[in-house]
DNA sequence: GGAAGATCCGCAAACGCTTCCAGGAATCCG
DNA sequence: CGGATTCCTGGAAGCGTTTGCGGATCTTCC
C-alpha cells in the first residue's frame, strides 16, 4: 500500500511556486470573489503546469462536501438497468460527481445494504435505481442522512422519476382491444408493495381497459410472476404454457415487460401457434430485444429517466426544489407481434364476439 | 451544502463514552494488536452502539487508502460489460471496496477521461473492462500512480482476464467446418490495436481453420465493421446484405459476436432464406439473446472474469503477486442456427435461388 | 524483593485543505 | 489631503483520523 501518488504535489507547492499563500492559493482555484484577477491566473498556471489536483480527502474533510453519489441497483447485466445508469452516468459526470455503484440484486444482498449502509458518510445524494423501497428499508436509509431520489418506481417518500404505469397499461390493453380483441391475457409481475385500492398500476390499467370495452374480467386469463429474477424470459414462456392450457386460451397477451413478452412469445410458436396470427403479443419497455424481434410495445424512455434522475439530485445538492415526482411519456409501439383476431378457429366460448 | 450527517458521531465520541482516547479507540476499532482484550471489546461495543461509522476522508488522510477502485467501461446498457461489471462488483464488495464509475463511450468522452483522469487522487486502482488502452492513454493513465488490471481485453502492459480469442475462433469455424462447409464468411469488428504479424484474434483463427481444412481463403468473404457503435446487430444486418449479394455467397458465416451474428440472421431471413438450411450462422458470448433466439455460439464466461479482475486488484492491493494474463475457456453452444450444408442448391453462382 | 521486560495506553504530530478573521494596500469621497 | 471604504492577502484554526513515541502499569525471573 504504498502512497498512491508517490510524487504528489500539493497545494502548499503551488501556493509556495505562485508565491502566494495556501488560503490564496485555495480560493483563487476555487473561483472565490475577492482575488486579484492577476493573482488567480497566476495560481492557475502554476497549478496546471504542476499538474495539480486536490486531494478530495482534505477538500472534504475541511468542509466541503463529498462530490459522490450513491446509486443503488438490482441488476446490471439487463438492459433497462443498464440504459438508466447510462442516462444517469452522463448527467452526473457533467456536474462532476462521482457516482459510487452498490448492487443489490437478491434478498440478502439488500438486506445487507440497508443494514450496514456502505454508503454511509461516504456520498453527498443516493439514487435508487428501479426498485420501490420498503418501510423498513426508508427508515435505515434516512440515517445516511442525504438527498435521496428513486428513479423507475414510484415513491411517496422521495423524489421520483417514473413512466404513467396506468397509462402505459391502457396503451398496451387498448391497442389490443381497438384490434377487436376479446379473450386479452395479462402476464403480471407481482408488486408486493402495490396497494390495492390505489388504482395506478400496469395491472389495474388492464382491469380498466377491458371494463371499458365491456369485457367481463376472467380471472384465469390473469398469470402473475414474481419479480426479481434474472431473467424474466424463462418466466414468461412458464406463464405463457399455463395461459395456452386452459380451456379457453386467450387471442391476446398483454405482459408487464418485453422480456415476459418475449418468453411468451417463444412458448407460442413452441405450441406450433403464430404470432401475431393465432395469438397477439405485446410488452412494455421498447427493450432493444423488442425492435429485433419486432416485437410491439409501450416503449418508455429509459436512458431519459437516468438524465432526469441525475438532473434532480443536482439540483437538490445545490440547494434547489426539486420536484416530487415526474412522469415521462410512453409511447406506443406497434410492431409485428399485433394484430387483429383470426374469426376462423373461433369456438363457442367467444360467441360473444359474433 | 448542509453537513451530510448532522448528528454525526465522531471517534472522539466513541473515545470519550468508552473511557479511552481517540488513538486507543482508533487502534481497537483497526484490530491493531497491543490492546487489551476488555478495552477493544468496550470500545467496539459503545461504537456499535452509537452506530459509529469512520469517516473515510479523514481515515484516508491520516494515512490509509482510499477503499474506492475506479472501473472505467464503454458502455453500460450491453449485456456483455454489464455482466462483467457485475462480476467485478461482487467481488469489489467482498473485499469492503467501493467501486467509481466511469463511462467512455464514444471518441470524445475517451479521450476527456484520459485527458482529465478524473479518478485521480480518488482511488487505489483502476479496472478497465472490455476495452483496449492505446499507447498514448497508456502513458496519461500510468499518472494516476494506481495499479491497472484489464478485464475483457488482451493488455501487454497490464495484468489482465480474458478469453483466448484465437481458441474461440477456432472453435467457431472449426465447427462449420466439420459440418462440411466450404464457403465459410466473417463479419469481424476492426481491431485497431491489432498486430498483423500476431496471430491471436478470432481473425486469424478463422484463416488457420480454413487454412487447415484445405480451404482457399476468399477476401469477398471477409467484412469487417467498426467496433464501438452501440448496437452492432445492425452492422451485422448490414455486412449480411454484402455478402449475399456476393456472385457467390458463403453457406456459412462466422460472426465476431453474438450481436452481429443476430443481425446477419435477420438479413438472411428477410432475403427469403432459412437458418440454418440455406445458411449456417454462428457468433461469440453466448448473449442471453443466443439461447432465446437459439442461434450457435462459442460462450465465454462473462460474470466470471468480472470476478477475476476483481480478485486481481484485491490481490495487488494487499501487495501480493497477480498474474500477468488470465484466460479463461470458452464453450462452443451448439444450437439451431448451425446445420450441414444443403447439397441440392449448390448451383455454382447460387444464380438459382433468387 | 527489585529490575528487566512485556503490555497497554495517551500525547501530540501529522495528513492537505478550507475558511474565519484581521491587517495592509489601494481607492474613493468630501 | 485625511479618513473611510473597498480589495486583496496571509495567519491560523480547524476538519477527523492514524501512528510514532514515550510513560505508566503489570509480569516475571533471578
Amino acid at each position: 500500500m504504498l502512497p498512491p501518488v508517490p510524487t504528489a504535489v500539493n497545494l502548499a507547492d503551488v501556493a509556495r511556486i505562485a508565491g502566494v499563500s495556501p488560503a490564496t492559493a485555495s480560493r483563487a482555484l476555487s473561483d472565490h470573489p475577492h482575488v486579484a484577477a492577476a493573482t488567480r491566473a497566476r495560481v492557475w498556471r502554476v497549478a496546471t503546469d504542476l499538474e495539480y489536483v486536490v486531494s478530495p480527502e482534505a477538500s472534504r474533510l475541511a468542509g466541503g462536501s463529498t462530490g459522490r453519489v450513491a446509486v443503488v441497483v438490482p441488476h446490471l447485466s439487463r438492459w433497462f438497468f443498464g440504459a438508466m445508469l447510462e442516462g444517469l452516468e452522463s448527467v452526473l459526470r457533467e456536474a462532476g460527481l462521482d457516482l459510487l455503484l452498490y448492487r443489490v440484486g437478491e434478498a440478502a444482498e439488500r438486506q445487507a445494504f440497508f443494514d450496514e449502509l456502505p454508503a454511509r458518510r461516504k456520498v453527498d445524494a443516493v439514487v435508487v435505481l428501479g426498485f420501490a423501497v420498503g418501510d423498513d428499508e426508508r427508515r435505515r436509509l434516512e440515517r445516511i442522512g442525504v438527498d435521496i431520489v428513486v428513479a423507475g418506481e414510484q415513491s411517496a417518500s422521495y423524489p421520483s422519476v417514473r413512466i404513467d404505469d396506468h397509462a402505459a397499461g391502457r396503451q398496451a390493453v387498448d391497442h389490443l382491444v381497438h384490434l377487436g380483441h376479446r379473450r386479452i391475457a395479462m402476464i403480471a409481475v407481482h408488486d408486493p408493495g402495490a396497494d390495492p385500492a390505489h388504482p395506478a398500476g400496469r395491472s389495474s390499467a388492464y382491469h380498466a381497459a377491458l371494463a371499458d370495452a365491456g369485457i367481463a374480467a376472467d380471472a384465469t386469463l390473469v398469470v402473475t410472476v414474481d419479480r426479481g429474477a434474472e431473467q424474466g424470459v424463462d418466466q414468461g414462456a412458464e406463464a405463457m404454457g399455463a395461459l395456452l392450457g386452459a380451456t379457453s386460451p386467450p387471442t391476446a397477451v398483454f405482459a408487464h415487460s418485453d422480456e415476459l413478452a418475449l418468453g411468451a412469445v417463444r412458448t407460442v410458436r413452441r405450441a406450433g401457434l403464430r404470432v401475431p396470427e393465432d395469438v397477439s403479443v405485446i410488452g412494455v419497455d421498447d427493450h432493444p430485444l423488442a425492435a429485433l424481434t419486432d416485437l410491439s410495445t409501450v416503449g418508455q424512455p429509459v436512458h431519459e429517466q437516468g438524465e432526469i434522475a441525475g438532473r434532480m439530485v443536482v439540483s437538490g445538492l445545490r440547494g434547489e426544489a426539486v420536484e416530487r415526482v415526474v412522469l415521462v411519456p410512453t409511447r406506443l409501439v406497434i410492431r409485428g407481434s399485433t394484430a387483429p383476431p383470426r374469426r376462423s378457429r373461433r369456438g363457442a366460448t367467444r360467441r360473444a364476439d359474433v
